[in-house]
DNA sequence: TCTGGGGTCCTGTTCCGC
DNA sequence: TCTGGCGGAACAGGACCC
């Protein structure tokens, strides 16, 4: 979905259509979460500080994230691509993979897909179409908003290979600065890297995914159910604490919430954890796994209150989280019960 | 400029039992 | 009784994504 948040807040703010609109968090230590495409103009993007953000766009709309409403349109959306009766592999609100190997003509089944969404919701989608997906998800990024672009592997590579390796997911940040250290920074320049030698820069595993990748092969299946793995709560201040009496009632409310989110997905954990990040941004994470699962809030908090004991921080902290995982292994049994060992663990 | 919140996956280390 | 090797589980941190 083309800036999907900002676009479901013009639904129901139709006067700021036009306008630059910016769906943000209000506090000082707020970052921008979706842009609109005026407000992107003026370099103000998805990640960035909000406060950098005003600077560049003073005169923008500002509103806050609502999520449950963007949830709320998101399942509509998601419920006209269910009409195709594929495999569906929703990766987040605003965007999923469609598993279309077994449809006669996808293009025409997606042109179908994007107009009804705009008849039906008012909203905009891109859509890329390939034989894996990496190839469908570059593809659908290209000509945003309102894309189109249907590749095979080979356009791919041949298109986008004077593109900055960035481009390919899974080649973040650092990635793409250790590649550009060693003179690569297109595609096209990574396409000519030998396997060997990005295994010994990069490990065997990430290696030849870079290399695989930055020929546009991928085989990794539409995945149409994942369970997931863990539930986390955390909160950053607006200003930096150093009261520890205060930090071990933040992480008390935050496993009532956590509690509260657990029990609604009946979840269950065995590994409690907590983060703490300093203020000069320096994070640190502590885990305990205890002997059987809870989502008790008093449990997952006296957990949490002792990791922060034995952990202190050495400075002034900006963010305290807690951490729940290590639930039931997928179909399996009931473990049986054993102790707990909330001291010794 | 000063960095959210919620996740996943991978890697390296350590510990423990056999 | 001590030592060594091995494998799995747990843990910490980092990169990345939306």
């Amino acid at each position: 979905m083309d800036a999907f948040y900002v676009s479901v807040e013009l639904l129901r703010h139709p006067e700021l259509v036009g306008k630059p609109v910016i769906v943000s968090g209000t506090g000082p230590r707020a970052v921008v979460t979706t842009a609109s495409y005026e407000a992107r103009k003026y370099g103000v993007g998805s990640a960035m500080p909000a406060s950098r953000a005003r600077r560049l766009c003073p005169d923008a709309v500002w509103l806050p994230p609502d999520f449950a409403y963007y949830r709320e349109v998101s399942r509509k959306v998601m419920a006209l691509m269910r009409e195709l009766g594929v495999p569906i592999e929703p990766v987040s609100l605003d965007e999923a993979y469609l598993d279309l190997s077994s449809v006669p003509d996808p293009v025409a089944r997606m042109s179908d897909l994007v107009r009804r969404i705009r008849e039906e919701l008012r909203l905009d989608a891109s859509v890329g179409i390939g034989p894996n997906k990496l190839v469908a998800k570059v593809a659908s990024d290209a000509e945003k908003p309102r894309g189109f672009v249907v590749l095979t592997r080979e356009q791919a590579v041949e298109r986008f290979k004077d593109a900055p390796v960035r481009l390919i997911p899974g080649i973040g940040p650092k990635t793409a600065a250790k590649l550009n250290g060693y003179g690569v920074k297109t595609l096209g320049q990574l396409q000519r890297c030998t396997v060997e030698g990005l295994i010994e820069r990069f490990g065997e595993t990430h290696g030849r995914m870079l290399h695989e990748r930055a020929h546009f092969r991928d085989d990794s299946p539409v995945t149409p159910h994942r369970e997931a793995k863990s539930r986390s709560v955390e909160t950053t201040f607006d200003t930096d604490i150093a009261d520890r009496g205060r930090m071990e009632e933040v992480l008390a409310r935050q496993a009532e919430r956590l509690s509260g989110e657990l029990r609604k997905r009946d979840l269950a954990g065995r590994t409690i954890g907590i983060k703490v990040r300093h203020d000069d941004f320096t994070t640190y994470t502590r885990v305990r796994s205890i002997g059987e699962r809870t989502n008790d809030p008093e449990v997952i908090a006296a957990v949490a209150r002792q990791l922060l004991r034995e952990n202190p921080p050495k400075r002034p902290v900006r963010l305290l989280g807690v951490r729940v995982a290590g639930f039931a292994e997928r179909g399996a049994a009931e473990e049986p019960a054993t102790p707990t060992l909330l001291e010794s663990g």
